[in-house]
DNA sequence: CGAATTTGACCGGCGC
DNA sequence: GCGCCGGTCAAATTCG
């Protein structure tokens, strides 16, 4: 498949699965980047890159987390689709794989996912907290500040608070794996039906004590291969998978993604504080491996199966 | 037996 | 005010 049609083919699913995203929150601030290939538990994409091989506090400008990762400016949302708003701090990064050979799923061992050797392409969609904040995570928030779990609902926050909300990302990821592995441990705590989709919608929370993250995992209702999975906060905590010794010496995909998320993450938090700064959106694209092993040369020695 | 998942109920926000 | 919907809780159930 020509590097054409590759990107013809992000950009429908980006269409299509983004902007039904971003059409839910006509509010909010979202950045889009592409999570990109990655890999089934059995193997890697992601170099073994630790957290201290990228400058992310350096990273204040809207571009840097592409020029870290070697990304290139390609289009703006807008040329996606009407899910794209002029005016929020948004960046769509999308990271493709010519190879055809990705699953997302990524590794974190333990878990005995089978994946099919299916094409794969993974985008993420962060939504940096933004100045539209306060609505949609109020609750969660308050509970989470108050340490309360076990009331049934939770209070209104009297004192008119506006908590900045937490960074949300929404991977994108072409899968017949619905929880896709990212080094973290999960509880899944609840399940809704999806309006008009077939497919229940996942809500999980990082099992690690006092993290307040959060992810829901639902399947695209258009492509059911395509599973968009929604982060939301911050890790309080590094990746469980790679606490237990150097992440350098762990599988690239223990700390691939943890990596990649902290990256974006960290991107999106400098989205935040340089919202006006930024373009309505960026849109960057990875279309190949072999660009994924120029900018991580580890990769290739940690290689594919 | 403890941990994780399932699932129906519940609540708050929002649009009409 | 009402109904819809997204998100969360928690008891019951399943799993390892």
């Amino acid at each position: 498949m020509s590097g054409y049609h590759e990107r013809e083919h992000f950009r429908s699913l980006f269409h299509d699965e983004l902007a039904a995203l971003f059409s839910q929150r006509p509010t909010d601030g979202a950045a889009c980047i592409s999570g990109g290939p990655s890999r089934s538990d059995t193997g890697a994409i992601f170099p073994a890159v630790t957290f201290a091989d990228v400058p992310l506090g350096s990273m204040m400008d809207n571009d840097a987390l592409p020029r870290v990762c070697g990304l290139s400016c390609l289009a703006p949302l807008d040329a996606l689709g009407p899910g794209g708003r002029t005016g929020s701090p948004e960046l769509m990064v999308a990271v493709g794989n010519g190879s055809g050979s990705l699953t997302p799923a990524f590794g974190c061992g333990g878990r005995a996912t089978t994946v099919t050797p299916n094409s794969s392409t993974s985008s993420l969609s962060a939504e940096a907290a933004g100045e539209e904040d306060a609505d949609r995570c109020k609750k969660e928030e308050q509970q989470e500040e108050e340490g309360d779990t076990s009331k049934k609902v939770k209070k209104p926050n009297k004192q008119g608070e506006r908590r900045q909300r937490e960074p949300r990302f929404a991977f994108v990821t072409e899968s017949e794996v619905d929880h896709l592995e990212d080094g973290y441990r999960w509880r899944k705590y609840g399940q809704k039906a999806v309006k008009n989709s077939p497919y229940p919608r996942s809500y999980y929370r990082c099992t690690t004590q006092k993290c307040p993250v959060k992810k829901r995992v639902e399947r695209s209702y258009q492509n059911s291969t395509i599973v968009i999975t929604t982060y939301e906060g911050r890790h309080t905590h590094r990746c469980p998978a790679t606490v237990r010794g150097s992440t350098l010496l762990l599988p690239p995909p223990l700390m691939s993604t943890s990596f990649f998320q902290d990256l974006v993450m960290q991107q999106a938090h400098q989205l935040t504080s340089t919202a006006n700064q930024m373009p309505p959106l960026q849109l960057l694209e990875f279309s190949h491996y072999g660009l994924l092993q120029d900018m991580f040369p580890s990769l290739a020695h940690h290689g594919q199966p």
